[in-house]
DNA sequence: ACGCAAACTTGCGTGCGCGCACTTTTCTTG
DNA sequence: CAAGAAAAGTGCGCGCACGCAAGTTTGCGT
């Protein structure tokens, strides 16, 4: 449907950009990512360095690329394919903690690299404003029903709710790493709260705005 | 109570703030933002082009900076005086509408032209982020008969909510702006939608965030 | 009042983002 | 199938962000 011939064009235009992806990366985890020049990714991919950033705007947007991959397109998928009977909130919720969860388990090393270096860590969460747009889109999908273009407003408003809730969560989880602290936090209350692992951190972070979700799906005066 | 003397040196340091915001905005004005080198405002202001980005770290940042001022603070304070008896959400739509509007009619020309460019555009946008932390504080503060830290996670979540809303709506507010467009839009089913003023598209783009607040603001299972 | 430590400023060097003009490759149209 | 259009890659150069290692100012303790 959308790519019959993907066009030769835009297979080199991938490839090269699959080459960046992994050069970037593999330079990364040999030497200290400091250690490694822009011209150091571009030969390694055979490409000039001002093509280099014709693809990614920053050494670090490439490395965390690798990992970052096509996120966006599984979770916009994983929403589409809800069970129907399952409220958006729950939908987006679970698409979005697996999606994570799944890239943090695959490259530990990864991804404790890119904790360490403040540098990619702040490119990390950048990388998560990528899943706005098609967000948005499977949103709005699910909001079809309301009249007009509301819906789509509305959609626009919650998913980028999302984002801030995930990088949210993903700073409460980044924090500890950095420093040398103790998983768990005592309050004043007395009370134990875990501050645990991603999947716990992003439910918490995505627990508040359920009821702006359910509020939409239901429409504002039903 | 919190700067009874603010100290000489804290006095001299946004003396050297301000003076570089004026520099750069008039500079701006005066001819292009293009056409404004770093070294400009570092001489108009007295100090090293080096010092010029101890304090900012873009052109675009420093001149738009002069018209962001001390927003921060403003909606902060604005919604620690709230009448005690109206909804958190209202609280915040009704201080963060009244800022942006009134910083919106103060200098017409200077919006106009950072509307103009691109970089510019972006750097507005980004400078609201700066409410974010105030916000919170702000939001955790009404939120404070939460038990524990967990209305603290709530209101993290809501205030970087906010923010995305208030940067959806900016970004609905620009677009028409960049291009001659008309100022209504009319959808599929025949809504005409006036996608209009600048406090209209705040309050549709916080509107959705309302329902959270209010279970926020009432606990999780009354 | 004096001197020490911390904070702020400054000159310098490096690597990088990106605009511009040009070459090469790929897609389309007669 | 050839010729022109469109798009990707490339060389070059400018300005800028930022680290580093001084020098300078401010504030505090004794």
């Amino acid at each position: 449907m959308t790519t019959p011939p993907p066009g030769l064009r835009e297979r080199k235009k991938q490839a090269t950009r699959e080459a960046l992806r992994e050069a970037a990366l593999r330079l990364a985890v040999e030497r200290g990512p400091d250690q490694v020049r822009v011209e150091d990714i571009a030969k390694a991919a055979g490409v000039s360095p001002r093509t280099y950033n014709n693809y990614f705007a920053s050494r670090e947007q490439a490395i965390v690329s690798a990992v970052t991959a096509d996120r966006e397109v599984r979770i916009a998928a994983a929403v589409a394919a809800r069970p129907a009977e399952a409220s958006l909130a729950d939908a987006v919720t679970d698409a979005v903690v697996e999606q994570y969860t799944n890239a943090g388990e695959r490259e530990h090393e990864t991804l404790l690299l890119i904790t360490t270096r403040p540098a990619l860590r702040d490119a990390f969460l950048d990388a998560t404003a990528g899943i706005e747009p098609p967000l948005t889109a499977v949103i709005a999908e699910g909001l079809a029903e309301r009249p007009g273009d509301a819906g789509a407003h509305t959609a626009r408003v919650l998913a980028a709710s999302v984002v801030a809730a995930v990088r949210v969560a993903l700073e409460g989880w980044l924090r500890p790493t950095g420093e040398a602290r103790a998983t768990r936090s005592v309050c004043a209350g007395g009370l134990v709260v875990p501050a645990g692992s991603l999947p716990d951190q992003l439910r918490a972070a995505l627990a508040p705005l359920a009821p702006a979700f359910d509020a939409a799906e239901r429409g504002t005066q039903p």
